[in-house]
DNA sequence: TACGGACCTTTC
DNA sequence: AAAGGTCCGT
């Protein structure tokens, strides 16, 4: 077991944790202290002093530093950010410390969002930490699971997931999970991972339930792929407001879809996975009050 | 290529 | 009514 602290470099984790990039993470005993589970790991982060963050885990400094990218210099990714599109600027002042994540593990990531089609965060956080009910215990004491591998969920019968309250998505998620395994599992994604961006969001839409939405999400959150943007109904309604306004009571199909997509990469480059946070989440936070 | 509807359940 | 969609019909 570790404990370190590492300098918080502005990064509100809390903020992280909650902005549907990862579902496994909660507020535990007091405020702005939190566990989470990530792959092989578990932690207990103590985010109250918001200038330094106190760890505990079974994983050391470096594993910590690569889930929120705590590498890279946040301040320089704004700014070139800002530099390219200048219309973000309002975005990321309402969302200071927002990072964009880096999950360990791209079969926990891949199954996590399964969950999330035509849903809510609440609902598929619950849904989520059902399926790691089937993994192995990581922490005792906080009642952290590891995340079951691809084979395990495959073979969850539905009826069990219908029990739980997964709807429809008792048939598609372990339906999916079969697939991927057919397709080598765990390797297949680490070699998308090593792919281009394009030929990874083509063949995760091979599997059935995996449109371009998730495609783009796993490509994103799974694979590290920073050139993915998955585009939902949140990003589709920020895009509309600030891009393109004539798209007003447009639905969002394939094309849009696309058209959105390259924008983003051209006008971001490497960073469009990053920018995209800003604008989904911005939305997600306020389209209630809008 | 674009648009509608169905699909589970929960929450607003 | 709508949720971090996808699929299948027109």
């Amino acid at each position: 077991m570790f404990e370190y602290e590492v300098p918080a470099n502005g990064l509100d984790l809390g903020l992280c944790v909650s902005s549907g990039q990862v579902f496994r993470w909660r507020e535990h005993d007091a405020p702005k202290v939190y566990i989470g589970a990530d792959g092989d790991n578990w932690y207990r982060v103590d985010a109250s002093d918001s200038d330094l963050l106190r760890v505990t885990s079974n994983a050391g400094k470096a594993s910590f530093e690569r889930l929120f990218r705590l590498d890279i210099d946040a301040g320089a990714v704004k700014a070139a950010i800002l530099g390219r599109g200048p219309e973000l600027g309002a975005y990321m002042d309402l969302l200071p410390g927002l990072r964009l994540l880096r999950p360990s593990d791209p079969v926990e990531a891949f199954i996590c969002f399964l969950c999330t089609p035509n849903n809510n965060v609440a609902r598929i956080s619950k849904m989520v930490a059902h399926l790691a009910s089937f993994g192995p215990m990581l922490e005792s004491s906080f009642g952290l699971q590891r995340f079951p591998e691809a084979l395990v969920v495959a073979s969850i019968p539905e009826a069990e997931l219908r029990a739980r309250g997964f709807g429809y998505r008792s048939a598609t998620i372990p339906r999916a999970a079969r697939a991927l395994v057919e397709r080598g599992g765990r390797d297949w994604l680490d070699n998308l991972k090593g792919a281009a961006y394009a030929k990874a969001f083509e063949e995760l839409q091979s599997i059935p339930g995996i449109g371009p939405k998730l495609a783009d999400c796993i490509a994103l959150f799974a694979l590290h792929h920073t050139l993915a943007t998955p585009v939902d109904t949140h990003l589709w309604q920020a895009v509309v407001r600030v891009y393109h306004p004539e798209w007003n009571g447009k639905s969002l199909t394939d094309g849009r879809y696309r058209q959105i997509g390259e924008f983003m990469r051209e006008r971001f480059g490497e960073y469009a996975g990053w920018a995209h946070q800003y604008l989904f989440y911005e939305n997600l936070l306020n389209w209630r009050a809008r």
